[in-house]
DNA sequence: CATGAATGAGGCTTCATTCAT
DNA sequence: TATGAATGAAGCCTCATTCAT
């Protein structure tokens, strides 16, 4: 990913994606991404291919984060009841530090290639999805459906990260979220 | 002479909630909607102020539906057990039988006037919140937080049908829901 | 010109040409027409053949009922300089009754089939050149150009009903325009 | 890289100002002022705000300049006589050399923010009426009226340049407005 | 004759992309 | 490499006109 001027292609990056994240698609003005990121509307034109191009960037480079995130810290070493709460407190806390990337992949889906851009996503659910049936396999939990669970769990942060209450802490939603996992809603008296 | 007919409107409404949801809002031409509804395009245009206004509306329906649903078959006599579920299972059959309305959620929230289309959706939240705070309430079941809950609950739907197996059934899905707030992943000896 | 329903007809035209008087052609929508004139859009059509027809109709009625008057008032009788007065006091007369006409008259020479619209105005121009022409031939005054002159007329009233003072009178204004004629702006002495 | 360019600004006014003075405002077509001014049409939004924009540009600018050339030339050691005498011929002159200008007016004024556009001709009637009441002020002669007159004098022009006979001479519009200012159409016997 | 819902041609305008500098 | 003026394809929307009732 070495360009020409990787400061620039940065400032660009950040700067739609903030962009990207506040308004739909298509009320986002490469005039407005150039004039915000203090550079010509011709310079984007460098560094990405197209409007697409540069939106499906931001994506790709923000799962890619996260991905390399994951692989480095959950290794097979750790028991899958730990692999998990890794998982999910790593992600919680890179949705904390990137807000705008769960609010675009909103709409990442829908453009005419669809299949082209789901490979990163692919990768971001496979991997948890390897997580999950490590704690099935090792009767750890039961799971009937582990690819099911795995797309929950970037759901369930897109949720409260969007919708969820304005004041909710980084630690409250991930002990929600794994508490969830854990044992549901059920009474304490479970445990 | 013709009245202003609702089941042209309707018409109108089921076509372009197809289109909407298989694109992009940016990428659905109201010349395609027009011919798809088999009407001139001037008549989306008595119906519907704008395409935006268009939009709004396919989703404000839709979660006016779910609500409506929810209101008649929520009644304080279930048990928050019962309510519960019977809210998971109410969304989840509502999600297939009208499959874009989901999809549709995507970009909503991102359009200007991004309060002004809250009201349906924030609804649809509250009246799950309070089904969740009645089985909290009653000690049938423990939830620090019931609006982050609330939230979850149109989040794993939805990322289940938007990501989630393409097979994945009906049944699968709203059992897969209700394991994970009845008990999580546990199996008896969980972690 | 008897239609089927004279009452509802002038009801539209009425309607009409206060609104091409208050804004410009392309801004009065037949719908804001029909709406005005308390009658629904498709019995525009009933009486006139087109927006631009019920338009030239305006027009054309007006400018034909200053003709009228002019041709029973204007008789061959009267001295030229009665006939002029006359005609300038009718006239104006006429601008005060009907304050849109001169206002509507404005783009009127601009459309398409620019030649078609003329000839009421033509016959009017006509008819005022007569009146000078009489006035040179019976030496009772000098014009080199009565076609221009002529012109003149209309010309006043309407740059001074449109952007004159608002406050000036029917009387005033005949009067100036006479003076004008008369001995223009000479003082008094001369005369 | 280019510069916002004068020089094409003016070639697109030239342009549109022939095009609108063709034919009434709502037929002229912005995709041919573009295709006639020999540039794109999304050219024609860099200069213009919109197509009324352009339009108000083209009567502002040629209002503006008469205005200027009036008050370089419209000096007080002038003589009333003179100052009028320059002031007409002046304006005549102008209404030669740029035959559009006067066309243009028809339907200036009727637009929905009439006020907006007024100040331009509002002060070019206030210069004229200056120099009428200069001349009744130092009895060169009486005038009632002077405001009244002032919206003479571009009425005389108009009417003569839009339904004058064809073949009229600049000279011969000058003399005959200046005739009639000076003594009307008087012979010594007169009435 | 009267109506107003329906139509669709066509306009204005936007904006991603190009390219001369 | 960087720029932003220029472009023109293409979309949303308007509105005169039609026609079923």
């Amino acid at each position: 990913m070495q360009r020409p001027d990787e400061k620039k292609r940065q400032k660009i990056t950040a700067t739609a994606a903030k962009l990207f994240a506040t308004r739909p698609f298509h009320e986002v003005r490469l005039d407005d991404v150039a004039a915000a990121a203090q550079v010509g509307k011709g310079t984007l034109y460098i560094y990405f291919k197209s409007k697409e191009d540069l939106y499906r960037s931001l994506i790709h480079d923000g799962v890619m984060q996260i991905m390399e995130q994951l692989s480095q810290s959950i290794t097979n070493d750790l028991s899958p009841g730990d692999a998990l709460e890794k998982t999910i407190r790593l992600m919680v806390t890179f949705a904390y530090a990137h807000p705008y990337l769960f609010e675009l992949m909103r709409a990442i889906d829908s453009f005419k290639g669809r299949e082209s851009l789901l490979p990163a996503r692919r990768q971001l659910i496979g991997f948890i999805e390897q997580v999950l049936r490590r704690g099935a396999d090792q009767q750890s939990w039961t799971d009937p459906h582990p690819q099911l669970t795995a797309v929950f769990i970037p759901g369930l942060i897109r949720s409260a990260i969007l919708y969820g209450p304005k004041d909710i802490k980084e630690k409250a939603l991930a002990d929600q979220i794994l508490r969830l996992f854990r044992h549901g809603l059920q009474k304490e008296t479970f445990r």
